[in-house]
DNA sequence: CGGGGGCTTGAGGCCACTCAACGATAGTGG
DNA sequence: CCACTATCGTTGAGTGGCCTCAAGCCCCCG
């Protein structure tokens, strides 16, 4: 359990703007940031619920475990992303760094504070509640009725949309964890992928295997065969 | 697509209280009540939402389809549940009655006037988002690591919480619903539910195979093999 | 250069799916 | 009242897709 205060945390004062929430207050809110080699855990499941946190530079997974440590994440954070709005007491997730991963954390109680009086806060709290159920609504598809390279498919257009730089995609997750984010084995997401490559639908670059190139967008989005 | 409005429909003026919620201001909202035949769509995918809705005898099924009729629902809403609220333009689901049943409705545009002006209606909306996700969530852990039996065993746990009369709970969906519900096959369903009254976990009442009685609470929430 | 982590691929097994048969019930119409 | 039909549920037999187990490669790093 190692955290360690970057060094370049001025723990300057900001407005909620610089956390990506409009505000009609000018509410001022001190934000720290934080930084996560990794593998570690930011926080766990059931914990009391302190702080909402931003992914300035990284990447971190969400999860749950059952008690014989089968394991399901419900989500990526990259950077830019706001995670861990419990809207309650209790987190229900674990979360944890995928690669050394630098946050900028806000405390829940002042969050809750500036809520109470600005309703322009409220309503970007629900839009983000909403924008997270939406994402679990279309996931809850995926792991009850796709199978494997369909499941693969709709990772990678997922992906694709969020992270592609210059035709490429780097990936900051192992198989590991794409196969818990969509409820298959390692070997399958594994075998998955190369069938697609196989097809031509995709490739990949350099000789780490982490790097993609997505070569057929159109027939990659008909294998995810999501209604429109 | 047969409806009916019900002839105790009285179009009554009452408060956002009678709806579920609490609201600051004293605000007057028409609700207008509609009898759905068993079977008959509420609304479709897509299709912009006008209305929010709260059961008031009967049950609603929530579901998306793939292009290809692989069906998952999303949410079974059973008698005092809210549901249909988008927080959006337009519908996440297709909701259809299960059997039949009468609503409540409200229009999402009458409840958006109050909203701007309420703060505290804007924090219930945020509330029930909250619980939404929160189930989307837990199914997401089932959908993707759990085996058949444990699927059923947290179903049966659910609904004992939510519809259980006097040691009886009188199921208002199919096993294809159920099927649908859990990422299974109705056959598997059904042997699962044998599965577990063969192990003494439950027993079915009447002859329809729609009541069930749990007789043995604790060992069927250690089936459902949930962290805590 | 040895060791470990990450990835791929193959072989075999198992759980859930598919297909099918059958019984029970409810609704319909002659 | 009794076919007749449709819907719903259970159970069995066989299949198949994904999982399990294993081997081997590559890369990074101490």
């Amino acid at each position: 359990m190692f955290v360690r205060i970057t060094t370049d945390c001025k723990n300057r004062n900001t407005t909620l703007d610089d956390f990506g929430m409009t505000s009609g207050s000018d509410a001022i809110i001190s934000l720290n940031e934080i930084f996560y080699k990794k593998g570690i855990e930011i926080y766990g499941e059931k914990e009391p619920s302190e702080y909402v946190y931003q992914v300035k530079i990284g990447a971190v997974r969400s999860y749950k475990l059952l008690s014989d440590g089968r394991r399901q994440i419900g989500a990526f954070h990259l950077a830019g992303d706001i995670f861990g709005l419990a809207n309650g007491s209790a987190h229900r997730f674990t979360a944890e760094a995928i690669v050394d991963t630098t946050l900028r954390l806000i405390k829940r109680e002042a969050l809750d504070r500036v809520a109470e009086t600005d309703p322009v806060v409220t309503r970007t709290l629900l839009g983000m509640t909403t924008l997270n159920l939406k994402h679990a609504e279309d996931h809850m598809l995926l792991l009850g009725r796709k199978d494997s390279v369909e499941r693969v498919a709709t990772f990678l257009v997922e992906m694709d949309e969020r992270i592609r730089t210059s035709q490429v995609m780097a990936l900051p997750m192992t198989r590991r964890d794409i196969a818990d984010y969509l409820g298959l084995t390692l070997e399958t997401v594994s075998r998955a992928l190369s069938r697609l490559r196989r097809g031509g639908l995709l490739d990949f670059v350099g000789n780490t295997q982490r790097q993609i190139t997505i070569l057929d967008r159109k027939r990659l989005r008909e294998v995810d065969c999501q209604r429109h």
